[in-house]
DNA sequence: TTGAAAGCGCTAACAC
DNA sequence: GTGTTAGCGCTTTCAA
């Protein structure tokens, strides 16, 4: 294919050892040579074999990303904002990034990180949707193989992340409803393996319980973090709690499909009821009812898990192991109108309750 | 890191070419020696390297993927299905995929293609969103660089691709809403250098002129594909062809911004004006007015341009050189209803025009 | 059926 | 300032 170093060092005569150490910018090499070097470089359209370089260095300067996805699709719109997220940053510090695909819990993943883990396919890996009792993270402890994990994994947890706050994020979506006037509130989890569905879950029930309200387990229902599955959870929240004034999703999928659900039942998110997301995915400002949640800074989350695990991987000093970033709360039609003075059904169509952010 | 083949031989006190070789399946292995070869293998954990193995071999199992973003995200939400196309069909045929992110005609996109081009980066690339002129085709082809496009790229291309077909799809959504009474149409075209911009404004200046509706260029609005740019499109036709009863806009998330700019306007889609898109991304099911819109098996096609550049690597002979998929109209309530029996707009709220799909 | 030897293209320790 | 030598871990002739 190419050329190679042999080539450069046949056209100008001189060693390998001094093509390379010229192209590699050593300052032990007379700026003649270097000259004659990259100008037959040039020439020869040379570019360095990157494998015989990972070979002889022990380093892949790649980094593993083991996707998760639901059928065809990511497990979630917001990873695809990720992925810019790292993959920009891995390139500005030439990098490069290995996506494998995979669904949850199978085997393929499984195998996945397991070849990460017995070294030499990459220098570290990126982990996402943080489980408990993770066994991903397990297996990469185990092997002391760099990683770094969007979400938190366990209370004892020593090793680096990135996480938003998502106790904090809940928390001032159910304050902002609670402000509004509702008492009587559902609330949509997420499976609990998943980290990210305990804690939200967990702020919903603390925020409640610091405002006096108790929860029932009738006020909450699991949900698979799709639309499909927010809207089968919110049915069967709407036959358990049917006193249900407002309903928040631990997830803007979710979100999304409770909202119609609830049109289906005949009461309009933004009017009957304020229906609150997670994520501020694009689809949510996008909805029918336009949905207020929580947005996630998630290609800057990106940005820094990146950044913290090539850092790791050049053993580098951190600045921090593990960072919380705070979420913000958007308000969008979604939350409706403060209960008090909300319209009459005639009055519907008419009142602010359909504005915009 | 972990073991090698020398400790394992080594360990069973064989040449490491009889490990490498039991290992690899060969026959001429006694089948007592390969299974103690094996039990040491598995005792010591090893894991073939796969760097030394691709240096030896001159090939990297690894296929690239140079993915065009705008600002923080993909520059099409589709593009997340797509990758999830790939990534499995790559990992159905032990390819791992590389992932870079650029925008498009950047420089850092243009070194990714030199990079690739110039061997031992990967063993081939995936194109997307082609050009017209497309220099990264350009690039491959002088390189004789395995690659599939999604998108053709010229009139005489005798090289590779899977597509959809742009100009049936736009078709039969034009004649849908000529079949509706529409007859003054307005159309959001994608900039003229995609490829796939030029064969959705064929397809709608063809089919109007089929129908003996005349095109002028007042009728047409350009647009960068997002939300945003949809919007301004939209409110530009406005200015120009104010006499519009329906738009067409070459993608969804500009349909989505040309509603928002026609309901400003006082003009609601699905009651007043019918809308349609292109992609059926999942913001156009969600979208305020559910949108009409044209469906890629975009999922489908990653899976086939995969497939078909790891037979190309491997050279095995081709089932078809080019394909071109069949899109297929998703008629949702932004249609309308037929333009002679449209609602008054009194009668607004209470008609079929909001019916689902 | 097994082993010795060569070499993929590069870098780095150590001469000179 | 430049060259010699060695070797990263693997596969593949070729010979025994």
């Amino acid at each position: 294919m190419s050329a190679n170093l042999r080539d450069i060092a046949d056209r100008v005569g001189l060693s390998v050892t001094t093509v390379s150490r010229a192209l590699n910018g050593y300052d032990d090499v007379a700026e003649k040579t270097r000259q004659r070097i990259i100008a037959a470089a040039k020439e020869l359209d040379y570019a360095p074999n990157l494998t015989a370089r990972r070979l002889r260095k022990q380093r892949t300067d790649m980094l593993g990303f083991i996707l998760p996805t639901f059928g065809p699709r990511f497990s979630d719109p917001f990873f695809s904002e990720f992925i810019a997220g790292i993959g920009n940053e891995a390139a500005r510090q030439e990098f490069d990034l290995v996506v494998s695909t995979h669904s949850p819990e199978s085997e393929g993943e499984r195998r996945a990180y397991l070849r990460a883990a017995n070294g030499n396919w990459v220098d570290g890996v990126i982990v996402v949707r943080t489980r408990w009792k993770d066994s991903r993270i397990a297996l990469l402890e185990a092997h002391g193989f760099p990683f770094v994990a969007f979400g938190r994994y366990g209370v004892d947890a020593t090793a680096p992340y990135v996480d938003e706050d998502s106790i904090a994020g809940i928390s001032i979506l159910t304050q902002h409803f609670i402000d509004l006037g509702h008492q009587t509130i559902g609330f949509i989890a997420a499976p609990s393996n998943l980290m990210f569905g305990r804690y939200r879950l967990q702020g919903f029930t603390e925020t409640m319980e610091r405002n006096g309200l108790a929860v029932e387990t009738a006020q909450i229902a699991e949900g698979d973090l799709t639309e499909t599955g927010g809207a089968a959870a919110a049915a069967r929240l709407l036959a358990s709690f049917p006193q249900l004034t407002a309903v928040i999703a631990s997830n803007d999928l979710m979100a999304i499909g409770a909202m119609k659900t609830l049109q289906k039942a005949g009461r309009e998110p933004g009017v009957d009821v304020a229906v609150g997301g997670f994520d501020d995915v694009p689809a949510a400002a996008y909805a029918n009812v336009p949905l207020t949640t929580v947005r996630q800074p998630i290609y800057e989350i990106g940005r820094k898990t990146c950044a913290m695990l090539i850092d790791i991987i050049a053993g580098r000093p951190l600045a921090a192991h593990q960072i919380l970033l705070k979420p913000e709360l958007v308000v969008r039609a979604s939350s409706g109108v403060p209960l008090a003075t909300s319209p009459s059904p005639d009055e519907r169509r008419s009142s602010g309750a359909l504005q915009s952010e």
